[in-house]
DNA sequence: CATCCAGGTTCCATTATTTGAAACCTTGTT
DNA sequence: AACAAGGTTTCAAATAATGGAACCTGGATG
């Protein structure tokens, strides 16, 4: 139930960002009544909430068809934040070399507000479709990156997660509670890694490798994506020195290279 | 000169996005006192702003380094922007079609904020990189695609955005004064279509067209890229004709397609 | 070892902004 | 012509933001 009341907070900001994501949820144009009636705010407050992101370009308004969407400034934040705070960048050749390797689909996450968020993936068949799936988000507790993140937390950072899962069943084979996911986070955190058995879309299968920085903290996580109709877990399982050292090797790239020094902010490349 | 200090505005919230278009300016993670020399605001305000956005996951605290750069979160509502409010999604199948056809890069651009921000790309060549790219900001004075993007603005559009343009001279070609723009501007209008003559990079240059809905309003560009090694200006014309299809092609679709009803949101394919 | 210092964090009375019920437009409908 | 629905504006009360100054804290300095 894609859950659409959730935290608000910090004063002003906390709220407009709060509205901010009520329009982005929506995954297309919205109206303004459309979005009064799921929004916990009088109709006078949520009418300045939106004109103020419409003047600062985080909603784009359509005056034809009445409606507002999220504003493409966030792309160009979203930019920055990807190249600087994901761990897409370094990660990248590592990503490439694993799709070459086993010739699946290989996706990298990190964990955003208890989801998964991707943050890259290198399909070996179709080596096109990108922001179209970076930037996307899934439930943690029935992916494979998801649980072999939320394996290697510390209790208090995974307590308050688990609460927010809905362990809505996908299919016969997801963890439909707590103590079920408890049990298997326990097993991938004895093995090191984790499978998906199916257990978000029928016939799609994972490994997944988290990784872990110097201190153990969860940083991130990889997957090799197949299917049933290809391969089996066993077949999937053997990649896992390879994923091993991808990880490892992201990991080592993420805690050496910690920015050089001030790059002037030049933009490159016209056309 | 990348502007550092430009507009802000309403309210708290336009102040508290203006702090999180500073960060991401750096490039870099940035200290609090870094900010705090480049901003207008004073310690303890600054200071809970950056709190906030933090606390929002707008912006990723660093505890080692003490530094703040942009959050994830935004790569989430990007997505949601990229699929929503950009032509990308709508132009990919033509873009496609016009790097297989051309061998060369093609760019789909936008205005944001008077600056080019390129939504999408396909390099014939290299048929990877992405997000790496798209997001990316760059001038609109010098670029195939800024310039037919402002050829086609109302004059009251375009008198502001002119105002903001740094007039930089990357190359010995490019157009530094307003009233040389405005030239430009005026042939791009009576013909339908630009070029950048290596003004923004040595040996770069491109065709550019605008992308133009029903109303003749600008909805983007569209531009294909190569350099002065590989061929020249009258090449890049003879493929003005496959430009315009697409670029009509593209407004047609836009125009079209004003979303269907209402998707549930569901998220999908896992690993 | 005491001192200093820069960078970071917290306080709190003052001030400005946000709030939201209600009234009011405006456009399309019966 | 009267009515509605959706959108916009008003304004006094309530709330949150402001920022100068005091205060930590860990690392350099004499």
């Amino acid at each position: 139930m894609a859950s659409p009341g959730a935290s608000s907070g910090d004063g002003t900001v906390g709220k407009a960002l709060d509205v901010l994501d009520r329009v982005a949820a929506f995954g297309r144009p919205v109206r303004f009544s459309e979005l009064l009636e799921t929004s916990p705010f009088p109709k006078a407050t949520l009418y300045r909430f939106v004109q103020t992101l419409t003047s600062q370009r985080m909603l784009t308004y359509d005056p034809d068809r009445q409606t507002y969407a999220p504003g493409v400034r966030l792309v160009r934040l979203a930019h920055a934040a990807w190249a600087q705070s994901s761990l897409a960048p370094l990660a990248r050749p590592h990503i490439d070399q694993l799709s070459a390797e086993t010739g699946e689909t290989v996706h990298l996450a990190q964990l955003d507000h208890g989801q998964v968020l991707y943050v890259d993936k290198r399909n070996a068949a179709d080596p096109l479709a990108m922001f179209s799936q970076t930037g996307k988000v899934g439930p943690a507790y029935c992916t494979g990156v998801g649980k072999v993140m939320l394996a290697f937390l510390t209790e208090a950072e995974l307590e308050p997660i688990l609460g927010q899962q809905s362990f809505h069943a996908f299919t016969a084979g997801t963890l439909t509670s707590k103590s079920a996911l408890r049990a298997e986070l326990a097993d991938i955190r004895a093995n090191g890694y984790g499978f998906d058995r199916e257990e978000h879309e029928p016939g799609i299968i994972c490994v997944a490798m988290p990784i872990l920085d110097g201190a153990g903290r969860v940083r991130g996580a990889l997957s090799v994506t197949s299917s049933t109709a290809r391969t089996n877990l066993a077949g999937l399982e053997a990649l896992v020195p390879r994923l091993k050292n991808a990880a490892r090797a992201i990991a080592a790239d993420a805690a050496g290279w910690h920015f050089p020094q001030s790059v002037p902010v030049r933009q490159d490349k016209g056309a």
